[in-house]
DNA sequence: CTGTTAGCGCGTTCAA
DNA sequence: TTGAACGCGCTAACAG
């Protein structure tokens, strides 16, 4: 393959002048490669005063910088990192970014975002493009899917370390909240606040193992607190058809519960909804909102895990993620891995904080 | 360098697996190097049937993958591109993104995301990183700084494309929304609607192309249309002091429109906030909902440019900016310029889309 | 202190 | 149709 555009005489420099190399530097600067590699490598008290000088004008004449590609060939490590997203879409993913990449900063690391936007064929690729880009580890937030298309990863793959859910069949590293204990302060916040009636809305949760716990979470507080066991509504937000039909069966117990006796308008609602994550609250939010007004908190209160912006503006209470700590810790546990670590699986399972507001605030 | 761990065999597989290399697989094929990178690249129809049989059966066999860091080392492309975002918490920019991510799978690139996360030490360092790793282009949703911190990027440097501003002294391409449409198309709504008082609000724009265009656009079609120029407010947002300090001013305004006739409660109001962004509106939405409680709207209407998830359950209405289009675009371009386009620098700017929602229908 | 040499994993002439 | 040899930009032994 020619680069050099047709009218130019072959051998001449491109318009986008080439990079200058090591090589260039060596020869305006005239000496050998290796002292140019050495100073650059902070070997810096091995060379002579006057030998230096001249390395530095070579360098700043040809603006020159390293080619980390060609570093990382040679040395066998890149400083890469993948960070596979599920969602972008989510405030908590972008939380947990924020977090990573200060700890990349820190530790002097590279993280490579990939966004599989919930797409399971996207999950796999990224997956893969990292593997031949021989990024030293993965950080993986994954779509809910079993250990099969993250089979490069993991023992005997790349280290890896997983956020918020764990893969089944992959012993990993994993970071997340502890959604035992997240889900069982709001179930009791909820029931403390005297709520008659409470759904849990969570979307599918057969692959997904931070929703099951959630889940089981909620139960298990129902249970304890000699309730009858909690309503739990699964809302499929991918499938619209579904998420509606969810929904409807929703309206139908609202409307129940509020006909059979007390006004409607009661200063302080009796059913609260427990959304297991944002993207659920907002969906029911938007749909009460449709559906009974800008009021309709004065029917149903609305509690969350998670807390996006809108959550304050909203007025609804909900459980904040430690996601910057999570983030940063995730990478600190593949550091550890990079560095050579042989611990088993470990699991970091940061608390909640829960946010009272309006909603649930009697 | 020797790999091989103490204590075990040297030639012996590693703990972790060293990946097979086209050596291994040349050799396990029995056959030369050569052939596999044919086979690799394509050149299929040049190999026997029996020899592609057995390099494919080795490459499966070893679970070799090739290396994309020595594969670009050596063909000088590594189909790495650049994508550069200001701010991740602004869904604009995430949108965005999902452009970019569909346009570089379309086209064969890779998009490396790095978050400057509003600090412009961090942009300076990213875009180094990037240069250093050599991609062949970087998309620049850049802070507002002036172009001395991106100097290693557009004519000169690797190819570059301009998000949403542009940046001083810097030509490139450019892809963003039409902001003197947008901002006269909200601000004509605004008026049709009959609101006597209508306030531009906006972060400190002097750094900010877009910013100032929709300042701008503001001006002139208040101007245009008769009316006593425009009230504008610049709300520092990264300046938690200097930002209550002009929302005071917003409230002081508030209070004495409202004082001077109309009861409070008249079911529409008079006053108009225009938010040039989400993190705008968001900030203003959240201040008047704790200073007038749940129904401000009954008293200020909000309109917004962008339209964040949250704008549909607060009723407000917006202008929403084709971001997709913006981020698929943005990557044509610099597509074409890694292919050699050695046209003069282009802009892009698309369209925005008024979305009537309560806050200002009446 | 400094330069020479030999690869890292791969693609690409050029012969065979 | 196949393979040997060279070099991409860089680091690391090994001399001088």
């Amino acid at each position: 393959m020619n680069t050099t555009p047709p009218g130019m005489p072959p051998g001449a420099s491109p318009p986008a002048t080439r990079r200058a190399t090591i090589t260039d530097v060596a020869r305006e600067a005239g000496t050998g490669k290796t002292s140019i590699s050495r100073y650059l490598n902070g070997e810096i008290s091995a060379l002579s005063p006057e030998l230096r000088a001249r390395i530095e004008a070579a360098i700043a004449r040809l603006d020159y910088q390293p080619n980390q590609m060609a570093r990382g060939l040679k040395r066998g490590r890149n400083r890469l990192i993948g960070m596979l997203v599920a969602d972008l879409t989510n405030p908590y993913s972008v939380e947990v970014l924020q977090g990573v990449e200060a700890a990349c900063h820190a530790l002097g690391l590279m993280p490579l975002i990939c966004h599989a936007a919930n797409e399971v064929e996207m999950e796999r690729r990224y997956l893969q493009l990292l593997t031949t880009y021989r990024v030293e580890g993965v950080i993986v937030n994954a779509l809910g899917v079993r250990e099969e298309t993250l089979r490069p990863v993991g023992e005997g793959g790349i280290p890896a370390v997983l956020v918020d859910r764990r893969v089944e069949g992959l012993v990993a590293d994993m970071v997340g909240l502890d959604n035992g204990a997240a889900a069982g302060l709001g179930t009791q916040h909820l029931l403390e606040q005297g709520f008659e009636h409470i759904w849990f809305v969570v979307q599918p949760f057969a692959q997904v193992s931070s929703r099951q716990q959630r889940v089981e979470a909620f139960d298990r507080a129902m249970r304890d607190a000699g309730r009858a066991r909690g309503h739990t509504l699964v809302l499929d937000l991918a499938d619209e058809a579904a998420c509606e039909r969810g929904l409807a069966e929703l309206d139908r117990a609202i409307d129940a519960w509020c006909a059979d006796g007390i006004e409607p308008a009661a200063a302080s609602p009796r059913v609260a909804l427990f959304a297991a994550n944002a993207p659920v609250a907002l969906r029911l939010a938007l749909h009460l909102n449709a559906r009974y007004g800008a009021h309709w908190q004065s029917r149903v209160a609305l509690l969350a895990i998670d807390d996006p912006d809108w959550a304050e503006l909203a007025g609804i209470t909900t459980i904040r993620q430690p996601t910057y700590d999570i983030g940063y810790r995730a990478v600190e546990f593949l550091h550890e891995r990079i560095e050579g670590a042989q611990t088993g699986a470990r699991d970091c399972l940061l608390p909640g904080e829960l946010i009272v507001r309006a909603s649930t605030a009697r």
